[in-house]
RNA sequence: GGGCCUAUAGCUCAGUUAGUUAGAGCGCACCCCUGAUAAGUGUGAGGUCUCCUGUGCAAUUCAGGAUAGGCCCA
């Protein structure tokens, strides 16, 4: 007789293979059809709110693991919380305006600049960033997101341009708004202002001058011997075209200034750079009259400029170094960035003679209408003529040229829109609202209060094309701007119902009041705005378009989930709309991620070429791969993506995929409810099990609570690998498959198997999306309720199942198996036995505790052990032995025994084995 | 250059309120099993806790610095 065919073999057709990537669009197209979306939606109608404000990827190029690792990470936030009865529902969004999609256009569109040629310009972009919409959409899907796919937000959606707009009229209303100037970097040839991504750097020979401007004011109290005499401070610079437009001269407070006397006259510059300079020019004919005079002691000084018939002013600035010219920085607050902030602080106003294409307007006549290289050459000789010129050199240097024509660009001061922080105290006050959000990892939120301590205004305006206009009309005869509520609600409103490209359509008369003349001057003819919105005052109002806009959401949300370079870009922005509208912020937490980084910690990049998409990722890996991955990773710090730690996670996935398989596989002729033993009736290795599930669910739900999936993904898969595969259902073969299918103790271990089963299922869920899902179906076979996991609830901990009478107790067995595993091993090591089944234990025990608990499982212990014979001493000490086990094999069960060959119908069988047959009636 | 942060076995993570041999799982090696089988069990080998200096009787743990890396800014 085969008597494998009397035994109760694990059965299901359960793939042990996963074959992810083929397998998961699959589920997904299922997910699709039956709308699982909106069946969880219904679900939870109604339940207690839990909104996760979706922060808009950019629409551009395809998702990076990066972007994939963030969205998983709402997901799985989601759908842990959905689970746990609110109603979570997801509204993606995207930021589709900006540079990068203008950028893409202009490679294949040239702009013309005219009304006509705009509007297609404007269309082509909103075609390119709508493309990238529906392929990220599809990218993200294919990760197991769940959302409202068929209505996400986009920032170029009508309503949300009119929320714009309506955001900036607000803010205009409340007085934050103001305009004022600002250096930006220009290109002549394109007569346009750049970004800092549109510039180039590149290698540059400048004429570079070293030129003396005399003091006016005496400083014969710090150097007496300078009365009478001409003192000139020693500057230097690249630029001599910025040389008209210079304003201040700007020493280091803390370097030494020397003074030094040549002939007849004395100059001043960095002590630390004089032998340099004088070397330099050949001048060894000097002497240094006097150091240790810090820049302090000079500050506020007056001098002449040496051909513009003004005076300008000594200031300090930390940005001043004495690594190179003279220590005195010339300073044209027109023409640079550090020039212009650093002069403002002194109250300097910044001069910027320049038209359009570069060339000098008549406020400098001596070189009007030259362009500013051009001019270089002629201020020198000037310079020369004036008897101010120290030396003059070429140099080569890295210089920023625009990325489009090559050609060097400049600085130049234009004016702008700004918001202030400080009006009404609002950095004050977002700097207090702060504490009031919970930060995940807590650090977050000295990070965001060090950058809002030092942001300074928002500049609100970009001299760009892609975006929403700057909604401002101007009186064409005194530019007086147009700030009045009613035409600004005009303004929104058309956008509102025709879109930001009203604006370009519509004529300027039709968004203000009729027969409108100007407030201040009187004129009757106007113009708009010509720039747009920088794109972060977009997302800074997606709260206002989103959550306010949304019946189904709420304003503020539970929580912001974003990367760590988000403390500065959307937390903040968002944190300015909503403190100065709203007065409190848009979030209660917020949760950062660090950056997807390489197996070695580098950043990922084209250049290095360790970039990896998010589709690629699904493709090699599949979508339940990549989420446990991200599970895995504790996104705090930077997250490390590489072939070997992906290929440890599939590792991870086969034993978890297998481990439910094999629990399956048991389950197949199980049904939940109908043959269940009473509690009391389990054995006390179901009972620790039941125990240890309880205890697991308890953990995970407080990791998941805290967002701490890989606390969560630990203790889930030592769980598998640990309690489970290794311990318990080994130890459960022999009862499963051995023992009468329906008999007590085989319906007790089913019990409890699946209950683990539905409980590691639901547990995983927010992770392993469609893995969890593929069981779940398993599991509705045989009776589990609900169509997906994904609409069922977060296991309870069931108080009655946790027993630590049977925990403790378990423990001391757990500890001497181990022992015994041991020796076992030094047999099958000496050939003595192979399987375990081969071995007898003897375990002499001096404890007379002890040796009570061992005697209480006596009946148990050899399945405990996996062997065939276990016997117990109270010896002297504590001894564990191990030798052959005594008897035969039983042919049926392989356990060794004595009582092999006692039946005499069955005689390769023990007594337990054809007991067996007897109940079953195949004896 | 500045701000914030990170650094424990090949990998992902624990841990030490400073105190005898620093843990887990995986991976790896070896063995077993062949009734979870492109599976399963067991045993074992892996770490100068990034480096330097300091404070302690004692530092991987505290302080300072360095190096490497990340984000943001200049």
């Amino acid at each position: 007789m085969d008597y494998s065919k009397t035994i109760n073999l694990p059965n299901t057709s359960f793939p042990m293979k996963a074959g992810l990537p083929q397998r998961e669009p699959a589920i997904l197209e299922i997910w699709d059809k039956e709308k699982l979306y909106e069946s969880i939606r219904e679900k939870r109608t109604g339940k207690e709110k839990f909104v996760l404000h979706d922060g808009p990827p950019y629409a551009n190029g395809d998702i990076h693991v990066g972007t994939a690792l963030n969205k998983v990470l709402k997901d799985m936030v989601i759908k842990y919380k959905t689970m746990r009865g609110f109603d979570a529902p997801y509204v993606p969004g995207w930021d589709c305006h900006g540079m990068p999609i203008e950028h893409k256009v202009t490679e294949k569109h040239k702009i013309e600049h005219t009304k006509e040629g705009l509007l297609k310009f404007r269309g082509a972009c909103r075609d390119y960033a709508l493309k990238y919409v529906d392929i990220q959409k599809k990218q993200f899907k294919r990760l197991g997101i769940l959302g409202e796919w068929e209505k996400p937000y986009l920032s170029l959606d009508h309503g949300y341009e009119a929320a714009i707009v309506g955001t900036f009229a607000r803010l205009v209303k409340e007085g934050y708004i103001y305009k004022g100037l600002r250096p930006v970097l220009w290109c002549m040839t394109h007569k346009t202002a750049l970004a800092d991504a549109e510039v180039e750097y590149a290698d540059e020979t400048s004429p570079t001058v070293y030129v003396k401007f005399f003091l006016k004011d005496s400083i014969k109290n710090i150097y007496p011997e300078t009365d009478g005499k001409k003192v000139s401070l020693l500057i230097w610079t690249t630029t001599p075209w910025t040389l008209p437009s210079n304003l201040a001269i700007c020493l280091h407070p803390e370097i030494d200034y020397a003074l030094i006397k040549i002939k007849d006259e004395y100059i001043i510059l960095a002590a630390s750079l004089a032998s340099k300079v004088f070397e330099k020019a050949g001048i060894t004919d000097f002497t240094v009259v006097k150091t240790g005079v810090k820049g302090t002691a000079l500050e506020k000084l007056r001098y002449q400029h040496p051909f513009m018939g003004r005076e300008g002013l000594v200031i300090l600035g930390e940005h001043v170094t004495d690594q190179d010219g003279t220590g005195c920085v010339h300073t044209a607050p027109g023409h640079g960035e550090e020039d212009f902030f650093i002069a403002k602080k002194y109250g300097i106003e910044p001069l910027s003679p320049l038209d359009d294409a570069g060339r000098f307007t008549s406020d400098v006549k001596l070189f009007e209408g030259k362009k500013v290289f051009e001019a270089d050459p002629l201020v020198i000789e000037l310079l020369k003529e004036k008897g101010v010129l120290f030396y003059e050199e070429k140099i080569t240097h890295s210089y920023p040229h625009c990325w489009r024509c090559r050609k060097p660009v400049i600085f130049r001061t234009t004016e702008q829109w700004f918001l202030s922080v400080d009006h009404k105290d609002l950095r004050k006050k977002m700097l207090a609202s702060v504490s009031g959000v919970k930060w995940y990892p807590a650090l977050g939120e000295n990070r965001i209060k060090g950058m809002l301590e030092s942001r300074p205004d928002w500049c609100l305006s970009r001299q760009r094309y892609w975006g929403v206009p700057i909604p401002v009309i101007y009186c064409e005869k005194c530019a007086e701007p147009i700030l009045e509520e009613n035409t600004l609600n005009k303004i929104t409103e058309l956008i509102g119902s025709e879109g930001s490209e009203t604006w370009f359509t519509r004529e300027t008369s039709e968004f203000l009041p009729e027969k409108y003349t100007c407030k201040k001057c009187g004129g009757a003819a106007f113009k708009k705005d010509t720039n747009i919105l920088d794109v972060w005052f977009d997302s800074s109002c997606s709260h206002f378009a989103v959550l306010k806009n949304n019946p189904k959401l709420k304003w503020p949300c539970e929580m912001y989930l974003e990367g760590s370079d988000q403390h500065r870009g959307w937390f903040q922005v968002s944190l300015i709309t909503s403190m100065a509208l709203e007065g409190k912020p848009s979030f209660k937490n917020v949760l950062t991620h660090g950056y997807v980084v390489d197996g070695a910690g580098k950043k990922m990049s084209k250049s290095l070429g360790n970039l990896i998409t998010g589709d690629e990722a699904c493709k090699k890996y599949g979508a339940d791969i990549v989420r446990l991955w991200v599970a895995a990773s504790d996104y705090a710090d930077d997250i490390r993506f590489s072939d070997e730690i992906l290929a440890r996670l599939m590792d991870a996935y086969r034993k978890i995929r297998n481990t439910a398989r094999y629990l399956i596989s048991n389950l197949y002729d199980y049904r939940p409810g109908e043959k269940d033993p009473a509690y009391e009736k389990l054995t006390d290795l179901d009972k620790y099990m039941l125990h240890r599930l309880e205890e697991v669910i308890q953990e995970t739900t407080g990791h998941y609570d805290k967002y701490e999936f890989y606390k969560f993904y630990q203790v889930i898969y030592n769980f598998c690998v640990v309690d489970l595969s290794s311990f318990y259902l080994d130890i459960l073969k022999d009862r499963l498959y051995v023992n009468a299918p329906d008999s007590i103790i085989r319906k007790g271990s089913q019990f409890v198997m699946y209950r683990i089963l539905t409980a590691l299922t639901k547990m995983t869920a927010p992770v392993l999306a469609y893995t969890s899902e593929e069981i779940w179906q398993e599991l509705r076979k045989i009776g589990a309720a609900g169509k997906s996991v994904h609409v069922a609830d977060w296991p309870a901990v069931e108080e009655k199942y946790l027993n630590n009478e049977v925990k403790t107790k378990y423990e001391k067995i757990i500890t001497l198996r181990a022992e015994t595993l041991k020796l076992l091993e030094v047999l099958r090591n000496t050939k003595v036995i192979g399987h375990p089944y081969e071995a007898k234990v003897v375990v002499s025990t001096a404890s007379a505790e002890d040796f009570a608990l061992y005697k209480h499982y006596e009946s148990e212990l050899a399945g405990i052990f996996i062997v065939s014979q276990v016997e117990l001493l109270k010896g002297e000490k504590n001894l564990v032995e191990v030798q052959k086990a005594s008897g035969v094999k039983c042919e049926r069960c392989w356990n060794f025994s004595a009582t092999v060959g006692k039946d005499s119908t069955h005689t390769s069988l023990c007594e337990r084995c054809v007991q067996v047959l007897k109940e079953t009636k195949q004896y």
